[in-house]
DNA sequence: TTTTAGACTGAATAATCATTCCAATAAAGT
DNA sequence: ACTTTATTGGAATGATTATTCAGTCTAAAA
C-alpha cells in the first residue's frame, strides 16, 4: 500500500470519526478493519497532524498564564481574572472575589467544611459575590481569632454571613487574633468555646485564605489585631515576606516563627499544608512576593489572582 | 456566575483535555468537579465552537484530476477533496467547506479585503471550520444584499461571524438581494450605506463565492430573496446554467442579463472577472454544468470541489 | 400556594475506546 | 536456508468516557 493511499485512509477514518461522528466500531465495519486498527489510526492522525484540534482562546481568558504559574510553582490550579492595565486595589479585589465566588459555587460539595481566614478584603468581596441559597456546605469555621478586645466583631460577621449564604452553621473563634503572649494563648486554647473550634481545624476540607503583607490590611489595622512595631521589625529581620492568617513566612515559604514563640490562635501553616483544598485569593502588585512565598511553601491548591499580578509573578 | 467565568472554565477544561492530554477524571479532580461534569463540558465546548476539530485534507492527492481541470478550463488552481462514492449533499459541503477554510487559513494576508457571497451553504460550512483568532484580514464585505424584507438576517450574520473570526470590520450591504425593479436598484445604489459598500467592491482582493443552480439554494429559498417563477423561466430560456451571487450565466459563462435588466445589488460578473483572486466553492453532481459555466466564463481562480464532482466535470 | 415541567447534579452503569498479548508474517542478518 | 528481530492484526481486556437514572432544585403556571 503506497504512502499516499495510507494517508488517504487515515483522512477517511478521521473524517468519518470527527466530522460524521461515527463510532470506531461502525467505521471498522464500513472499512473492513478491526476496531483496534481504527483506534490506532486515529491516534496516528493526531500525532501526524492530519487532525488538528484547537481550543479557541477567547480574549480576557488567560489559560497560558495560569498554566505557566502552575508549572513554575507546582500549584494544582491557578485562576487568572482579567483586569484593566492599571487596576485600582478595589477593582482587583472585586474581580478576584467574583471569580472566587464562581469557583466556590461550582465546586463546593454539601459535605464540605469551609474554613475562612477572616481578615481579608478579598474574601469579604467573595462573600459579597456569593448568591445566597445557591449552594450549601456543612459548616463555616473561622480560621483566625476575630473578636477584638476593643469590641471589634467584623470577622465574626463575615463568618456568620457566609454561613447564612451557605445555609449552614457558623463556628466562631472567640479569641483575639494575636494574644498577649504564648502563655495566654495556651491558656485560651484550653477554654471551652476555643478548644472545640480549634479541634475542628483538622476536619476543614476547604480553606479559603487571603495572602497578606507584613503591613497589615485595612481590616486588620482597624481592628487593632496585629503585631506591634517591635515584633513586625523582628519578623522583617527574619525575612518575612507575607502571611496567611497572621502566620508569617519567608521567601521560600518557611514559617519564620517557632511554634513556641507564636501567640496567634488560628490554623497553622502546617495544618494548612495538610488541608485537602486551600484556595488562596490575592492580587495586587505589592503582593507578588507574598504570593510567591505562599506558593513556594506549598500552602495553596488554587490561586485566584488577577492578570496584572499573574504577569508580575512569572517575571523574575 | 458571569459569562466570562463560565467560558473560562470551559476553555480551561478543553485545554487540559485536548492540549495537556489529561483524563477527564484527573481534570475533575484538579478542578473539583465530577467526571460527568467534565464530560458534559467537553461536549458543550464542541457544540459551542470553543474547540475546533479540523481534518486536514492532504493536498495533491488528486493531482491528476486537478491538473486535467486546470488544463481543460484554464483555471489557475483547482483543489479536489476526497469524499466517499455516494456522498450526501451535507458531506460534500462540509468537506469542501473544510478545505476552503484550510486554504484560506494558509493563504490569507492581513492586508486582504475579503468579499463573500452570502447565500451559500458551503461558505457557511467554511466559516464553521475556521478557527477564530488564527488569522486576520483587513475586512469582510458582503457581495450580495442580505437583508430580506421578511426580517431575514442570515447573510448579515454570516458576514459578521466571519469578520469576528478574522478580527476585522464587517461591511454589510443593507439591501435585499433582488430589488423590485432596476429603477429601485438604481435608487438604492445611491443611498448611503449601500453606495459606500458597493464602492468597495473594486478593492476586494479575495472573493469567496458559491456557485448556484437556477433552482435556489435552501438558504435563499427560506429568505425569500430570489426570482419569481416567470423570471426563472426567462432565465432558463436564455440558457442560464448557474449563478454566482445571483448573476446568471449560460453554458459558455456569458451573463444572460444586460446590465440594464438586472435588479440585483451585488458584485457583478464583470467585476468578479477583474477581482484579483476568486475562490469558487461548489460541489455536487447537480452543479456540474453550473461549475463548468463558471469556469468557462473565467470567473474562478481557485475552484474547490469534491472528487465525485471533479470526475464528472472532466467526463464529457 | 401548590403543581408541573424543565434543568441540574453525581453515582452507577453502559458504551466506547486504547492497550495488551500473542500469533502470524515480513524483513534483515548470519 | 535459518534464525532473529521487527511489524502487524485481531481478540480479549482494561481504561476511559458517555449516558442513564433517581433525586434535587428552579421557575413558571395554575
Amino acid at each position: 500500500m503506497s504512502k499516499v493511499d495510507d494517508k488517504r485512509l487515515l483522512v477517511k477514518i478521521a473524517t468519518l470519526y470527527y466530522q460524521d461522528g461515527l463510532k470506531q466500531a461502525q467505521i471498522a465495519d464500513k472499512l473492513r478493519l478491526s476496531q483496534s486498527q481504527v483506534s490506532r489510526s486515529i491516534t496516528r492522525c493526531l500525532k501526524e497532524g492530519i487532525v488538528k484540534i484547537n481550543v479557541v482562546q477567547p480574549p480576557n481568558v488567560f489559560i497560558a498564564l495560569e498554566h505557566t504559574i502552575q508549572q513554575t510553582f507546582s500549584v494544582p490550579n491557578v485562576i487568572v481574572v482579567d483586569v484593566e492595565d492599571n487596576p485600582t486595589d478595589h477593582t482587583i479585589k472585586r474581580a478576584i472575589g467574583s471569580a472566587a465566588a464562581y469557583y466556590l459555587e461550582n465546586s463546593l460539595k454539601k459535605s464540605d467544611l469551609i474554613g475562612i481566614s477572616s481578615w481579608s478584603d478579598t474574601i469579604r468581596s467573595m462573600v459579597d459575590s456569593l448568591t445566597p441559597g445557591k449552594i450549601q456546605a456543612k459548616g463555616v469555621i473561622q480560621l483566625l481569632g476575630g473578636v477584638g478586645h476593643n469590641g471589634n466583631i467584623q470577622a465574626t460577621i463575615l463568618t456568620q454571613t457566609m454561613a447564612d449564604i451557605l445555609s449552614c452553621p457558623a463556628h466562631m473563634l472567640p479569641a483575639q487574633s494575636i494574644e498577649q503572649s504564648v502563655d495566654e494563648k495556651e491558656k485560651l486554647l484550653n477554654t471551652s468555646g476555643v478548644s472545640e473550634v480549634v479541634a475542628m481545624f483538622d476536619d476543614v476540607n476547604i480553606a479559603i485564605v487571603g495572602i497578606g503583607l507584613l503591613e497589615p490590611s485595612n481590616l486588620l489595622r482597624n481592628s487593632g489585631n496585629y503585631y506591634d512595631k517591635t515584633t513586625l521589625k523582628m519578623l522583617a529581620d527574619r525575612g518575612a515576606v507575607g502571611d496567611i492568617s497572621l502566620h508569617y513566612y519567608n521567601a521560600s515559604g518557611v514559617d519564620v516563627l517557632e511554634p513556641s514563640e507564636n501567640p496567634v490562635i488560628g490554623m497553622t501553616l502546617n495544618q494548612l499544608q495538610h488541608c485537602e483544598h486551600v484556595v488562596g485569593v490575592a492580587g495586587g502588585i505589592d503582593k507578588v512576593e507574598a504570593i510567591k512565598g505562599a506558593l513556594r511553601g506549598g500552602y495553596i491548591d488554587v490561586l485566584i489572582t488577577d492578570r496584572v499580578t499573574a504577569e508580575a509573578i512569572i517575571r523574575r
